[in-house]
DNA sequence: CGGGGACGGGACAGCGTTTCCCCGTCCCGC
DNA sequence: GCGGGACGGGGAAACGCTGTCCCGTCCCCG
């Protein structure tokens, strides 16, 4: 009953596990080629299926690629994980998942879990708010797992430790804001994320501070979570204000620094009887697929997720094995590490794509 | 710069590897007090993390459980993705994720994969066309998984092997499309899934068989595949059929099987001026929650996703571990094995949501 | 015809854990 | 005071595979 091995593939062959193994895994040496058929028609009729736990621990790689995202759902990471996901599968290896919903604690446990299977790589997507107590547990991890060779890419924003991809988050919220008053807005709303989340912080930081430069003050600020639901809530709070404000013509542009966030706040506008961009005005960040197909399509930053996904899957295949060269105790403050890689970061720019969402009216 | 090992904790902990193992790990046997805190203390000054491959080797369990969808960035396979996720990650075992898009060759060698890294179980998301020549394969490899220990789920389809979890497709568009033609519908045009997908085939042919009861036909049938990009071409060929039909006031409904599709429809119809549910009405099957915010709210078949998810997950980390026989606080409880074993199928139905998009015009 | 390589294959020592089995101790009851 | 449990701890054999080293052949060349 358990499972077939290569000791019995190899003794049906009527070979050695050596060359079993050989023939079965590229190995360096190249075995016979009679045999190899041998092997392999074995291996076939068998159903041979390699243990790669067991190969792991002999190689000691396993071929898994952690990757840690804070909502599957979310059509950010779930577009991401997709690229992530066939880039890694393309090449052999294997995505193991992990959602931390945006809990610290489930994040520490998810690194572990991660480190624990020995992955070769560890992509992080979305930003952390490292900075507290548990996150020194994280930064502990991560820095134990990147001194035993372990790759690590911070997307979204840095990890501190590894490479990382960071879209210019303020910038282009401070471009977005700039076209949006061009377009003629006047009236704005922004999205405190929940907690102090960094690129939310920086969002709704560049946003703020290009209004803030055209002399215009945002007359409402929200605090909610980066999500569907956060959205609905906003849509609430937006509702509200808009019953205790002055009567006022222009639409309250609000500005949710996640497009999922911005898609829930459509739909719930619209439940409440709020049209957009009517009476509010709606702008997300990422620039999902979703909101070219919702209505009205939404304005937002359009970051090029595929590319981002790419390069991190890039970088974390990069040179799969590398030996270390351990040169014992050199003198001097010289660092160590030659091949210095030199890039360690990459700033992608999203574009603002202005859409139906934040149309001025033509007001018939 | 290796890792810290098992044997670094014992050795710094004065003990033997059995007993730091049985410390850090929740073995049978309970060490001394003393003991085990001298060795949590060593293991936590080193940072150590226990190598997951070694103990799967050695226990023959991975913790491992592999998750099989077409398209992650499809929200209806991401919402069960989410699902399992949390469930699964609850549970101290990980999700290994892999992606098909579809394509057969891929799953088998997903399924390979995921048998290779020696997952606990298997969960099988969307239905597979099983019954081509790379269906063998899959069988077999299935097959012989199950024969190994390794518990199988299949949710939207059986696989033939363990267990699943199955949505009521026919009767539930049979439903769905009764209520149409109640709320008025007399045209409607259909989706055949690309490549004779079962679910899809189910769900349009439970469709198409409530039209044939009350006497319609449809009057289109269109095939595309379930993705928001086979939503686009929908909305493409639907418009050339509108071009040609004979001018009638009355909308076009159509059934796409999958609700991604669905939205994707939505918004190619609107890019091309067709306004819905005026000119043409859209139902889709799932329920995904993005159906609740678009722009009209997507009729559909809520199928109970999470549910469904639940359920699968529950089957997966059933009786996990035999022994964690520690007699704690808490005795008595579930003892109980084999008996639900029986239950190898579970049908979920799925409510009809009528929503906008197929709201019959107040025609002024 | 002999020597040296090249080559194909096999034995075996790990890889990091778990776990079975054994062995001292200590405690208890008789 | 002695035998027997119970208990806490250690030794060592797996788990399935890889990779290094080693050995026997065979071929080619001098």
């Amino acid at each position: 009953m358990p499972a077939v091995r290569l000791s019995d593939v190899a003794q049906d062959a009527g070979v050695s596990l050596a060359t079993a193994s050989r023939v079965l895994n590229g190995s360096a040496r190249v075995p016979g080629k009679a045999v190899a058929e041998k092997v392999e028609a074995s291996a076939a009729r068998l159903g041979y299926v390699p243990n790669a736990q067991a190969q792991a621990l002999a190689r000691s790689r396993s071929g898994l690629i952690g990757l840690v995202v804070h909502d599957i759902a979310d059509p950010y990471f779930a577009t991401i994980a997709r690229e992530v996901q066939q880039q890694v599968f393309a090449s052999q290896s294997q995505v193991l998942l992990t959602q931390t919903d945006r809990e610290i604690d489930t994040e520490v446990r998810a690194l572990r879990s991660l480190i624990a299977q020995q992955v070769d790589a560890l992509v992080l997507v979305g930003s952390h708010r490292y900075g507290n107590d548990s996150d020194a547990a994280i930064s502990t991890l991560l820095e134990g797992f990147a001194r035993n060779g372990g790759k690590v890419v911070g997307m979204g924003q840095s990890v501190g430790v590894g490479r990382t991809i960071v879209p210019d988050n303020a910038a282009a919220a401070h471009e977005l804001a700039t076209a949006l008053i061009v377009e003629g807005h006047r009236r704005f709303a922004v999205v405190q994320g929940i907690a102090g989340i960094p690129s939310a912080g920086s969002r709704t930081g560049g946003f703020v501070a290009a209004l803030t430069e055209a002399g215009i003050e945002p007359e409402l600020s929200i605090e909610a979570g980066l999500t569907r639901d956060g959205g609905y809530e906003l849509a609430e709070r937006i509702e509200e204000h808009l019953e205790t404000a002055a009567a006022d013509d222009a639409p309250l542009c609000v500005f949710a620094p996640a497009d999922v966030m911005a898609l829930g706040a459509l739909g719930e506008l619209r439940r409440r009887g709020i049209s957009v961009p009517g009476q509010v005005a709606v702008a997300g960040f990422g620039g999902v697929p979703d909101g070219a197909d919702s209505h009205p399509t939404l304005t937002t930053i359009a970051l090029p997720l595929h590319d981002m996904a790419r390069q991190a899957v890039e970088w974390v295949l990069e040179h799969p094995v590398q030996d270390e060269q351990g040169g014992g105790d050199e003198q001097g403050g010289q660092h160590e590490n030659a091949a210095d890689d030199a890039i360690t970061e990459v700033h992608v720019r999203g574009d603002v794509l202005l859409r139906e969402s934040t149309a001025v009216a033509a007001k018939a």
